[in-house]
RNA sequence: CGGGGCGUGGCGCAGCCCGGUAGCGCACCUGCUUUGGGAGCAGGGGGCCGCUGGUUCAAAUCCAGUCGCCCCGACCA
């Protein structure tokens, strides 16, 4: 697969990480000067050791001391915060509340719900020891929280008058992975996660299937990250739930990233915890649930849509600093001249909008390169000349487009490219997934390309045993049966018998 | 758990084969000159060479253990 991808200003291209996997690259070229980037792998040369130098030279993260784990520097954490403000806000529109349940849950919740218990038991850190004791009962450190949120909704709920709780909470969850990736899959994460309580299944599956386009919605619109939303496989569904609604995205190199994900519980937790409620009618019946999350991994789908070889490019609706002044100067009278005109400029700005960066120490070629580094979307260059001309030049991250513009009503212009950059990042993306999804007929076509990344729209008889034959021959995965995969009569790519519509599959993170 | 790589100033590495008491680049500190794409020169500070044991007059170097980390595969958001 190396279809071409336009791109805004420069040529489109493709091409191979030398292992045979298809670069799927829908951003820039570097532009004149030179080599920019030191020290980070191109995507070409190879792409997972590029995401890492992405995320330790833009200063997003960085290993910590204990296997697995990692620290989230000022620069990711700020991405972070802005993407719980506005999911935040987004959950609290449609009638959400906070609420925040311890992290140790007794060993013997875990156990409660079986397929739950299947589930989560391997990967599950448990404390033994506490207070210089042998722990009565160990205490799991909560790969998830529903065990410990159900055991409160019991003494909660009683009656229909209690129901819908609907519950959310920002906090740390612990999976022992035996393989991590920074923000893709640490042993400890961030996440929010959603526990919902309803009378009735309808309810239940009403909230699920809105939350789950919450999570589109907010892809697409913050993380200008074009997604396909869906149901999971039976077999790739969450433990304990009834069904998984997922969105997936997908990366550069072609290969799927599940970003987010809601479940449909059913009475599977109330029958665990025994959570009963009187309806009108007087009848005791067992409460449906949802729960529904996204995590720190979005970051990790963030830099992998977006970013290229010169670094980190973040969507201006998620930058912790959206514009960046770098001023120049050759004597100590320029300097005077050019920080008064930056500070004029900007002196009724917001200041969590925009830094001048007057560092002394540093010449503005350092100054271009770091803030490119760190994906910051607008850098202005002020410069004497500029100052002379009334005008600053403005570059974008994205393009690396110089604009120059007048310093009257900057501001105005500057909230115009910052959209044109939003926008364009989301096409971008759109683009390279539209283009990179295809409709795939004969499994020998299949095995042929998948290797190479991309999303195939297949025919799938629902049986497990097709599903588990691929994943064994092809290494990849169905990802999900997408809800606007129209009726379409076929038949099933591995076995030949009658499919109703396509799912996608792919190789995934 | 398999496969690969790596542990030497803050970071990246050389030195190890052929033992002789540690070096380079970046970063850092001081000063001067510089400043529109990662500045130059001069001077300076900083390392029980992952850990333990062994061989030896002498170990970063040889031997035996051991611990840790990263990458690639099997599980997962």
């Amino acid at each position: 697969m190396s279809l071409p991808v336009p791109v805004c200003t420069s040529g489109p291209f493709s091409w191979s990480d030398g292992r045979g996997r298809a670069i799927i690259v829908g951003s820039l070229t570097p532009h004149s000067g030179g080599s920019m980037a030191k020290g980070i792998t191109k995507r070409s040369d190879d792409y997972s050791q590029w995401y890492i130098d992405v995320v330790l030279k833009g200063e997003m993260a960085d290993y910590s001391p204990v296997k697995g784990c990692m620290v989230i520097r000022p620069n990711g954490y700020g991405v972070w915060e802005n993407i719980q403000r506005n999911l935040d806000r987004m959950f609290k529109e449609t009638g959400h509340v906070n609420a925040y349940f311890p992290m140790l849950i007794p060993e013997s919740f875990l156990k409660k719900e079986a397929e739950h218990v299947e589930g989560f038991a391997p990967e599950c850190a448990v404390v033994t020891h506490a207070g210089g004791k042998l722990l009565e009962e160990p205490l799991v450190i909560r790969p998830t929280s529903e065990t410990i949120i159900w055991a409160m909704y019991k003494n909660w709920i009683n009656s229909y008058r209690d129901l819908p709780i609907l519950i959310n909470q920002w906090a740390n969850v612990c999976r022992w992975e035996m393989r991590t990736r920074l923000f893709l899959r640490t042993t400890e994460f961030l996440w929010q996660e959603g526990h919902t309580a309803h009378a009735t299944h309808e309810e239940a599956e009403e909230e699920t299937y809105k939350m789950v386009h919450v999570y589109k919605t907010f892809a697409e619109e913050y993380l200008a990250m074009p997604v396909i939303a869906g149901k999971k496989t039976d077999q790739e569904k969450f433990a304990g739930a009834l069904h998984t609604y997922c969105i997936e995205a997908m990366m550069q190199d072609g290969r799927a990233l599940q970003a987010g994900t809601s479940h449909h519980l059913g009475q599977n937790f109330a029958k665990a915890f025994d959570v009963k409620f009187q309806d009108a009618e007087k009848n005791l019946t067992y409460v449906h649930a949802s729960s529904w999350g996204v995590s720190t991994r979005l970051i990790g789908a963030l830099i992998m849509t977006h970013s290229d070889d010169n670094g980190l490019v973040i969507p201006p609706k998620l930058a912790p600093l959206p514009v960046v002044f770098v001023p120049i100067w050759r004597n100590d009278d320029e300097k005077a001249t050019v920080l008064g005109r930056a500070r004029e400029i900007t002196a009724d700005w917001d200041p969590l909008f925009f830094k001048i960066d007057d560092r002394d120490q540093y010449k503005p070629g350092y100054k271009f390169a770091e803030w490119e580094v760190k994906g910051i979307p607008i850098r202005i260059e002020i410069g004497p000349r500029d100052c002379q001309n009334n005008e600053v030049v403005v570059v974008r991250r994205d393009t690396s487009e110089k604009i120059t513009m007048p310093m009257n009503g900057l501001i105005t212009n500057l909230r115009k490219l910052l959209e044109d950059i939003q926008a364009n990042l989301f096409n971008v993306a759109k683009h390279r997934l539209d283009t990179h999804t295809r409709d795939c007929v004969s499994y020998e076509e299949y095995v042929a390309n998948v290797e190479e990344g991309g999303f195939y729209r297949i025919h799938w008889c629902g049986d497990r045993a097709c599903e588990d034959r691929l994943k064994e021959e092809t290494r990849s995965t169905i990802r999900c049966i997408p809800f606007d995969a129209p009726e379409e009569s076929g038949v099933c790519m591995l076995c030949g018998k009658p499919s109703s519509r396509r799912v996608i599959a792919a190789q995934a993170y």
